[in-house]
DNA sequence: TCCGTCGTCAACTGCTCAATTGAATGCGTG
DNA sequence: CACGCATTCAATTGAGCAGTTGACGACGGA
């Protein structure tokens, strides 16, 4: 029947997707992306390889639809397709947390458990900071901010993180964020802000998670998605 | 800084995953055994492989964690890892779903969307079921329907169908469902119900999509999962 | 309008992977 | 204890991809 050659005719298709999820440098890529678009040369820098691999690499992302590209001005602007993407990519990774051990080794060494007994569950953050009990921060670089964060988290880059203490409470908690599971950022973070007095813990998780399961979020100075 | 350096060795490690990902028998495999363990020779039947060249997928799949072997006495069965592996490869197919426009397109000449008005949806199956106003009919082969099946289901294999009319309600309505989206045999067995005047429907979805929403199943006789 | 900058394309090399064939391994059975 | 079957391994061929280099094209600023 050619029901049967139809259907078959679909695999090669999705293995145009696997394809692209296929190389480590790719995995960056998209990693970068979804936290908020960038332009090439960033990508470039960021990743540490050459331009015109980074180009190519993105061309590969491009060609299976995982990406989409604008110009913006002389510099062309890629983005994460869809939230179906970031999806996928969040699924690749816990696949390869829950079944691959050298991940668990690498997560280990990283020293992301230590702090796991003292971290706030997503699904706690809403009510805790809709109450007025805790200030949910946001260390991620500026732009990643700009494109997009947690509603109503105040925004402090890493990096300005040590000359900017005197806008944060000190009668409340502070739950510090940054880009998700693998990202540092809120660690050292949090490292900090007890070193100063503060009363500080890390979400579980970050952008990446909070944006996938669809919570509140808020870009810019702007309001969307209830 | 280090930790630098150890968080990029952790794409590598994904990338094993997305590699294993990257060929359309891989993923026919995945498919396949996302529905029932299999021993070497069925899934080289059923895929028209030949069994070494199955086998050689098999290890890939196998070396990137995404499948377990064991014996059962001169075989050797492979089943899908874990659950995790089942929900990476339906957001795969997710993402193709949404962005692959010749996905789509071979969708539409299945005939996919013809009885789509016509579906019932999963949240809505187990309230229905419950209060005995519709009954569940599983139309997959006898061994897939015997690993698991959505619980309170009738089993009848499509190809013993028209032979077992009389085990069915004319007083009911009949959801059959298949394997999952792409599976016709739920399609086959509405058009073949409906010609004999059964008032039937197919389910939207079908296994794949019921286990790993975490919806009631049960094996065989014995139940399983709340 | 011309220049500088950003990004892409083309060509090339080294490597990895798919599939075939034929041989070897390991298990259950007689 | 050896035979037979199911599966896996080894060796080979051809195709395809990663990364580099250098040239080309497209846009904004002066």
């Amino acid at each position: 029947m050619d029901h049967r050659a139809l259907k078959d005719s679909l695999y090669p298709h999705f293995a145009r997707i696997g394809a692209a999820l296929a190389s480590d440098r790719r995995l960056e890529l998209l990693n970068l992306l979804a936290q908020a678009p960038r332009h090439v040369e960033a990508l470039a820098a960021e990743s540490g390889m050459s331009v015109a691999n980074t180009s190519q690499h993105l061309q590969t992302l491009k060609n299976a639809r995982l990406v989409d590209a604008h110009r913006v001005g002389a510099r062309v602007e890629y983005c994460l397709a869809d939230e179906s993407v970031a999806r996928l990519w969040l699924a690749l990774r816990d696949v390869g947390e829950t079944r691959l051990s050298e991940v668990a080794d690498i997560t280990r060494r990283l020293g992301l458990n230590d702090s796991r007994g003292e971290m706030v569950h997503r699904e706690d953050l809403e009510r805790l900071s809709a109450d007025g009990s805790i200030l949910v921060l946001d260390v991620r670089p500026r732009h990643e901010q700009e494109h997009g964060h947690v509603r109503g988290a105040t925004l402090i880059p890493h990096d300005e993180l040590e000359s900017r203490l005197d806008e944060l409470p000190r009668d409340r908690r502070i739950v510090a964020y940054c880009r998700g599971h693998y990202c540092l950022f809120a660690d050292v973070a949090v490292d900090l802000l007890r070193q100063r007095g503060f009363d500080a813990v890390r979400l579980d998780g970050g952008w990446l998670e909070w944006m996938v399961e669809g919570r509140p979020t808020e870009a810019a100075t702007s309001t969307e998605n209830a």
